[in-house]
DNA sequence: AACATACTTATCATATATGATAAGTGCCGG
DNA sequence: CCGGCACTTATCATATATGATAAGTATGTT
């Protein structure tokens, strides 16, 4: 459960998100944050919460869960 | 993403917990807790962290993921 | 060279999750 | 009725996530 794991769900965030074709200050915009924190989520820097994970999620219309894909 | 969702992760933790007829206080000892932190856990009561969530999947066996079930 | 876009890094105050302890409820077997 | 088991509730100190701001890097465009 390392930090690995939270460098590997940033991962999965940030893939998710490129797929859609959304950029970090359009999340940063949907979600109500400022930029920064959007680059230190996907960067692994943060051990988010299930409110953060849930709000980034249904920003990117995706469930939460496919962030956990390949966690250990 | 309101606390409702939090409720609704509690619940799956708890399903998959007791579909592998652990008890709490089981539980509690394998991730090295002591046991009302599982209880809150699993009744919704906090928010937890992405770590939180990993350790408990990997003390039940299960990827973390699918507490997210039905989660909107 | 100046500018824009996309993102990163560092740092701060405030709110809150974590981990602990103490005390409670409900149930069941003896 | 009593002890034990499974779980809940309340509350605390400490660590840290969140949300903000300021300043940086990298790449491409004019």
């Amino acid at each position: 459960m390392s930090d690995e794991a939270l460098k590997k769900i940033g991962e999965n965030i940030r893939k998710e998100r490129e797929k859609r074709k959304i950029t970090q200050t359009e999340l940063a915009d949907r979600v109500g944050w400022d930029l920064p924190n959007v680059s230190r989520l996907e960067a692994g820097k943060t051990n988010a919460t299930v409110k953060t994970l849930l709000k980034v999620a249904g920003a990117i219309g995706v469930n939460a869960g496919v962030f956990f894909k390949g966690v250990k």
